[in-house]
DNA sequence: GATGAATGAGTATTCATTCAT
DNA sequence: AATGAATGAATACTCATTCAT
C-alpha cells in the first residue's frame, strides 16, 4: 500500500526532505499531535506533495521509525569487545548514549509501541534473536548461567530499553551516566547475587575506557 | 483544573460509571482513538454528563491510569516471601500475571508513557523508591551485590515491565509463563554470571509453588 | 412571560442578589459571553434557583437594563438649574459622570441597543419626550432656535450619549471632563455659529460650580 | 493572527464571496446569532473553506466592518460644498441616507461597538481627526465658535451617528428625512441659541437642493 | 424555596484526502 | 513533480433548561 519509490533524483530529495521534516515534527509533538500539513509546512512544501510519496501519516511514521531503528542499530554496531560481559556493558552504554543524547528521536521509537506495536517489537525481536544465538553458544560453553536464551535476551533488552526510557527524560550527564552503566552492568553480570565478584570485570572495563563516552 | 468532587451520592455513582466506561474504551481502542462520546455511549449517558465530572479526555485518562496503578499496586502487595530473591521472583510473576491476564488494562498503563509521561514515571518512581530502600538494607547485610540501589531498583522494574510489555501481547499461558519467570528470576538472581548456583533457590521456588498462578 | 414576583421575603432577597450578580457579570463580560451558570456562580447559588425568578438570560438582562435606566434617570434628576442652557450643561456633565465613573454599567446600557433595541430606545424616547415638551415651550418663548423640538431633543441626547460612549472608554478624569463639558455645552448652546457670545453662560456655569462633580 | 492572503485568483474570489455572505448574515441576524456554517451555507461552500481564509467568526466580522467603513467613507466623500455649515448639512444628510437605506449594514457597524469597540472607535477617530483639523482652521478664521476642535468634532459625529441609530430603525422616508436634516443642521449651526440667524443658510441649502436625495 | 445532576442540541474547529491547474 | 483550494466527516465542548430530591 506504500507509494512506489521516486523515479527522479528530485523526487528522491523531496521524499527525504519530507522524512526529515516528519522526524522533527514527531519528535517535537508526538504522532497524534502532528498533522500532515505540519509536516509539509516544516518541509516548506504544499500538502499535495506529501501524498506523492506517502499514503498516510502512519506511512511516514513507519518510515521514520524504520530510519531511526537503522540508526540505532548502526550506533550499537560499534560495540565489539571480545569479552561477553564487557560487550554487554558497552552495548548498554551506547544505548543510553543514544537515548539520552537524542531524546526526541528515542521517544519516537517508544511511541511506535503505541502507534504500531508490530514495528516496535519487530525491531527488538531482531535484536533478541541475534542476542539469543550468542547466549545459547555461551551457555553451551558454560560461560553464562543456564536458562532460555531467548528470555535472557529479552531481559537484557529490557534493561537497556527501560533505563533508556527512564534516563532520557531529564537528560543524563557524564558522571551519572557512568554510575548507571556500572551498576546496571553489574546487575547484568551478577544479578543481585551476593559476593562482589564483579571487581575484575569492572576493572577491565575501566582500563579499556569503555564508558568514557559522551 | 479538575472538576470538583460530586456532591451527591448519585453523582459519585455516575462518575464511577464514567470511569469504568472510559477504562473499557481506552483499553479497546487506545487513548487517541477514543472520543468523549464513545465513553458516554459506553456508559449510556449524555455527552454533557461527562463534562460534569471531567474537564477533558486527558482528565479521565489520568483518573483511569491512577486507578489502574492502584490496582496493580494492590495486586503486587501480596508478594510477601521472607527470602529476598524468592520475593523478587514472586513479584515478577505477579506482575506478569497482571500484564498478561489484563493486557488491555496493562496497555493503558503503558500508553500513559506517551500521553502523560509524568504519571507513568511517578508510579514507577514510587515503586523504585521502596525497592531501593530494601535493596540498600540488603547490601548492608551483604545479601546482594553492591551498587547504587536506586539503579538496581530500576533494573528490576525494567525487567518486569518490559517483559510485561513483551508477553502481554499475544497472551502468555501457563507453561510459557513459568519458563519466563524461571529464567528471568535467575537472571535477576545471578545475571549472566556463569556457574549455576541458583539450584537451591529455584527448587525452593518450585516447592513453594509460587509461579503456579493463572 | 416573566416570572411572578417572589412571594416571600427570602425570595425577594434571592431575586435581588441574582440581579446584582447578573449586572456584575454582564458588565464584566457582556451579554453573550455570560452564561446563566456564570450568574448563579457569581451569586453563590445553584443553577436551578435562577429559573425560579427569571425565564431566561434575556429576561434578567432586561431587568438589569431596566434597573440601570432607573439609576441613570435618578442620577440625572438632580440637574435642576433654572437657566435652560445651564441646565443642559449640567445634564451633560452628570451624564458623562455616570458614563465615566461606571463604565461597565454604562456599557450594559449600550449593549441593549444590540440585544434588545426596543428597551434601548424606549428609554431614550421617554427622555426625548420630556425634553421635547420643554423645548417646545422654550421655542414658543423665543428662548431657543426654531425647529422640530423632538428632533432637537434627539440631538441633545445624541451628544450626551455618544460622548458618553466615547469617553467612558479609557476613563475621563477631572480636567478633561471639564473641557469636554465646556466645549460640548457651547456646542449645544451655539452650535458652530461664529461669534463667541457664550462667555456669560460659561462664567455663570463656573460660578455655580456645576462641573465640579466627581 | 489572520490567515495569509489567497495565492490564486480563485482563492481571491472565494474569500470575497465569503465576505459578502458574512455581511448578509450579520446584517440579517447579528454577530452572535450567526454561525460559521450559516456563512458557508449562504456562500454555498463547505465549512472547511471558511477556515482557509478566516481564523474565526470574529475575524470575518472585523473584515466585514472594515469593508463597511470603507463604503461609508466613500459614500460621505461626495459631500464637498465650499461653505462650512452647508458641508455639515450635506454630510449629515448623506450619513442618514446611508444609515436609513441600508439599515442592516449600518447595524453591523454599530454592533462593532459591542463586538470589538476598537474597530468601532478607530473609524470615528479617523473621521474626528480630519474634522478637527478643519474645525481648528475655521476657529482661527473666526468662522466658528471657539472650543477644543477635537471635542467639537465628536459632537458633530455624535449627532450624525446617533440620529443614524435612531432613524435607521423604522426607516426614514423623504419628507421626514428632510425635516430631520433641517432641524439637526440648524442645531449644528446655531445650537439652541435664540435668534434665528440661520435663515440665509437654510435658504441657500434649499436652493442648492442638497437634501433632495433619496 | 433551593439544589445540582442530567440532558442533548448546537457550534467551532480540525484535518486527511482529493483534484484541477 | 508540485501546488494549494476545496471538501465535509469527525470531534470537543458549551449551555439553556428540566426535574427529582
Amino acid at each position: 500500500m506504500s507509494k512506489p519509490a521516486p523515479k527522479t533524483q528530485r523526487g528522491v530529495r523531496t521524499r527525504a526532505a519530507l522524512l526529515r521534516a516528519a522526524e522533527r515534527c514527531f519528535g517535537d509533538k508526538g504522532f497524534h499531535a502532528v498533522s500532515v500539513s505540519d509536516i509539509t509546512d516544516e518541509a516548506g512544501m504544499a500538502i499535495g506533495t506529501f501524498y506523492l510519496y506517502f499514503t498516510d501519516k502512519l506511512d511516514v511514521f513507519r518510515a521514520v521509525v524504520d530510519h531511526i531503528q537503522a540508526e540505532l542499530r548502526q550506533h550499537l554496531r560499534n560495540s565489539d569487545a571480545e569479552d561477553r560481559l564487557l560487550r554487554e556493558r558497552q552495548g548498554l552504554s551506547d544505548f543510553l548514549v543514544f537515548a539520552c543524547e537524542r531524546p526526541k528521536i528515542f521517544r519516537i521509537l517508544q511511541e511506535s509501541y503505541i502507534v504500531d506495536s508490530d514495528i516496535y517489537f519487530a525491531y527488538f525481536e531482531g535484536i533478541a534473536a541475534s542476542y539469543a544465538k550468542r547466549l545459547k553458544a555461551a551457555q553451551k560453553n558454560k560461560q553464562i548461567v543456564e536458562g532460555d536464551p531467548d528470555i535472557q535476551a529479552w531481559c537484557l533488552i529490557a534493561i537497556s530499553n527501560f533505563l533508556g526510557m527512564r534516563y532520557s527524560r531529564a537528560g543524563l550527564r557524564k558522571p551519572k551516566h557512568d554510575a548507571v552503566v556500572e551498576t546496571a552492568a553489574d546487575f547484568i553480570a551478577f544479578g543481585l547475587a551476593p559476593e562482589g565478584r564483579g571487581r575484575p570485570l569492572r576493572q577491565s572495563a575501566r582500563r579499556s575506557g569503555v564508558a568514557a563516552g559522551h
